[in-house]
DNA sequence: ATCGGGCATGACAACGTTGTCATAAGACAA
DNA sequence: TTGTCTTATGACAACGTTGTCATGCCCGAT
């Protein structure tokens, strides 16, 4: 910039003027200066003016994800970058790998950075770690799972009643006896969905039957081989509600190895790509991880253009996709 | 950090040592600065630290991909943060949607950010614009399609190789129509895998015919509606080998429409999610894309660790996964 | 007791920028 | 002409750090 400065023959003050396209620059002096940026090929240092300027913004927010590569997660990302942009505010993403401990730390190394707000898809359970951030005016929120011993805008998918809605719909297409396969209990989420296929069994009047219920399924493998045990036992299920992505994989494959495809009923709790050229097509209860991410990129700077009203939570809804597996008569 | 020297009644130097890890601090200032850190709650701040550092490091690196929610884009992603972190170095990443200017707001954003290095995956055909960054000390490496107008180092799958590949395993399987379905011919990874269609039939002395050639299918719709074309017309293809990701749901899907998905081989470029569960399995040319983005971050930290070596193209292999629709006889 | 050397600590400037205030130049009225 | 007001420009400090160098202290050797 003072290079800049002494080629237009103007003070820094001038050029940082003209940077920042402040009113009050003749245009003369204006085009002197901007000739003279293109001829030295200067480059504004955001960091140094994030430093001074009073505003102290960064223009930068940080994403801490799951998993950058899983579909969930990135299409979260996606959506929030989408919305990030129109601002013309970058996106530091990292993933936590569902450990307390990176989603830790990189919360931490984005705050050394000086990000305006961060959004997390937590793992941990405690989050008065960000006590601090908060106070030092970093926005905050919350997404896909609940914060954790603070107050904080989140928004989620109301995995409860889309669940029950799963139950409901197996239940009107005959089955009584309903098998489930959830995920790592620790996992906010498969806590909800857990319960919502409880209440649902409830609902229906049809007592929860502890035989057909696997907990704890992380991965496609656990919940291929959980699937089998459930299946080969004597009076097995005639349906099958999976709480994830992965684990309808899983029982998919299960039912496919077994021949049972057919015959078995599957309902899956989320999306999975080309779930509508399998055979049967797999019917799910779809989340809706764009709408997810827009809606916190929208919570979040809301809180940043000064938004202090009480944390929220929103619930996004679920949509039922029906594709033909889930509609198998027992 | 003035207020921590204040509370530990030391130089703000001292507090600057500490927080550094520096050698030369008595045991017991030591302690006394941590414990003010500690009751103040106070965060280095790593951007002032990169301005006045001699070496200039914002332990930030800028990465451009097609879109960050695609599965390709995202395990590269993915497989960059990996290297990435075990160097304490964050990653900003955006989604350039194949849009050359995009691709270009994203970099200069990334650059006043003062980026130590870069990781883009190309959709422009001039990067000229990337001198600047380059001669102030950008490293640059460029993923999955190369560099245009600009010598850098790039990481490239061997598209042309797989596709020759390809064609010779359905000739080996007897087939001599083979039709292709080709993305966008100005992506340069189109071209390669077009010519790769082109030389493996020369490979095997089958004269090509320009009747069983579609190029420029962006998306699945698109290529499903020129499959049907392709398939309706006399003396039709008996294999298809698609060229990209969607492409092959899109040609699959017409096939399963069709009725034709056990008669007609398909063989695509890509691995798609699932592709083992559908009837037939779907035989595909892999590609690598950890292996991809964790060689293109071991060539940018090389970068920046000093190697001054000429500019070098990375090849890495792809790999035939066999599943069934590849084997289907004519 | 004096000196030299090593070690712990601090004063100060600087990184690239912008906010604040001062000042010069010009416009206009009296 | 003088005075006042407006507008364009610049000098300077400051943002939160760290590099450089100076200083003061203690220890052992003379």
């Amino acid at each position: 910039m003072r290079d800049v400065a002494a080629q237009a023959r103007v003070s820094l003050k001038t050029v940082s003027r003209v940077v920042n396209g402040e009113s009050g620059v003749s245009p003369r002096l204006a085009r002197r200066v901007l000739a003279a940026c293109e001829r030295l090929d200067y480059r504004h240092n955001h960091t140094a003016s994030t430093l001074r300027r009073s505003n102290r913004r960064s223009a930068t927010i940080g994403v801490v994800l799951e998993d950058v590569s899983n579909p969930f997660s990135s299409a979260l990302h996606r959506a929030i970058e989408d919305v990030a942009v129109q601002r013309g505010v970058l996106v530091l993403a990292g993933s936590s790998d569902e450990d307390e401990d990176r989603e830790r730390r990189l919360v931490l190394a984005f705050a050394s950075r000086r990000v305006d707000g961060l959004i997390i898809q937590p793992s941990s359970h405690d989050h008065r770690y960000l006590l601090t951030e908060r106070k030092a005016g970093t926005a905050l929120v919350f997404v896909d799972r609940p914060p954790a011993s603070i107050e904080a805008d989140a928004v989620l998918t109301d995995n409860a009643a889309g669940v029950r809605r799963g139950v409901q719909h197996l239940v009107a297409h005959g089955h009584r006896r309903i098998g489930y396969l959830g995920d790592t209990h620790t996992i906010a989420t498969a806590g909800d969905r857990h319960r919502g296929y409880l209440d649902g069994l409830a609902n229906q009047r049809i007592e929860a039957d502890e035989r057909l219920i696997r907990l704890d399924l992380h991965g496609i493998e656990k919940a291929e081989a959980a699937t089998r045990e459930l299946l080969e036992q004597s009076n097995p299920p005639s349906a099958l509600l999976t709480g994830q992505n992965l684990i309808t994989i899983g029982a998919f494959r299960a039912l496919r190895r077994m021949g049972l495809h057919q015959r078995i009923a599957l309902l899956g709790f989320d999306d999975i790509l080309l779930a509508d050229l399998l055979e049967p097509g797999i019917t799910v209860i779809a989340q809706d991880p764009a709408g997810i991410g827009r809606m916190a990129a929208d919570v979040l700077f809301r809180r940043l253009d000064g938004d202090r009203s009480p944390a929220q939570s929103h619930t996004v809804p679920t949509r039922m996709i029906t594709r033909g597996s889930g509609e198998i008569p027992p």
